[in-house]
DNA sequence: CCTTGATCTCAAGTTAACTTTAGAAATTAG
DNA sequence: CTAATTTCTAAAGTTAACTTGAGATCAAGG
């Protein structure tokens, strides 16, 4: 074992599959180095990179959202813990920003426990906050959150 | 306008596009009757059914559930309040849930933005609660609530 | 050295949730 | 009654996030 980790080593450690790493790659979320025989070679950073995609993606952020999200950090060489901490806070605003919309809504929800929803003028799920028009094919944005 | 709403009508009152209304009848949500003319004749009642599946999305709930949690409503006369109560309080221990979830993360969160991230073995990020392995093909289940 | 396993690339398949398109028939507006 | 909308069906396209498959090459163990 020259230098790095190998895609197989990556994907132990991380519990993604291999082909979800390459595919990873092609979306600019990790850029490992190549050997001579043309294989990748990651680094150690590259572990924290991926973990923090998955625990973003539980959180229904899109891929293209945390690929920008990574922008910020160095490509190829460890990041700093000013960089990771940066990254990390930007993550909690979101969180609260998520725990805040969801409270609302229950909050809202209960109300309609109440009423049965039988008056449609007044229903918080008959008007929900702000509905996003179509914006052409593919799935919706489920989580509402893209903010 | 004979008996009922047309699915021009009904998306106009929910913000759906007609095409996704019809989408929503080849999943079970909506099931209206036709006309002479063959045309889809919709009760008031399917304006909060889909109002409901609109909130639900947002939530996250893949569509699949939200037809499941629908089958306890009666598909072509007005659901009675005890119907809605049911449904509704189901779906607020959802989303009490995922709120739970959400704080959880959060606190791991305030740690690890506290270390830097720079201690894999106990970082939050690196040992996500429960990774659910790969299950195939298709999008993955962002916001792992599913339960 | 040879075989087995890991990687590589590229193309095509998959799922969810819809949209778009096309041609035909029904409704509605004037 | 005619022109303009709306709706109908069925099939194909779209996006996200990956997986699967095929054929070739690299790497590691005996």
């Amino acid at each position: 074992m020259a230098t790095g980790l190998s895609i197989g080593d990556l994907s132990a450690r991380t519990g993604l599959a291999v082909s979800a790493i390459r595919f990873y790659e092609t979306h600019g979320i990790v850029a490992p180095l190549r050997n001579d025989g043309g294989h990748r070679r990651y680094g150690r950073a590259d572990i924290r990179r991926l973990s923090f995609v998955m625990a973003a993606q539980t959180l229904g952020f899109p891929l293209s959202e945390i690929a920008e999200n990574l922008q910020g950090l160095p490509a190829h060489k460890a990041p700093s813990k000013a960089d990771w901490t940066r990254i990390s806070k930007g993550f909690r605003v979101k969180i609260d920003a998520r725990i805040a919309a969801l409270t609302d809504l229950r909050d809202k929800l209960d109300g309609c426990i109440g009423c049965g929803c039988l008056s449609l003028q007044s229903c918080a799920l008959y008007n929900p906050q702000d509905v996003k028009g179509s914006e052409g094919a593919g799935p919706r944005n489920l989580t509402g959150l893209d903010g």
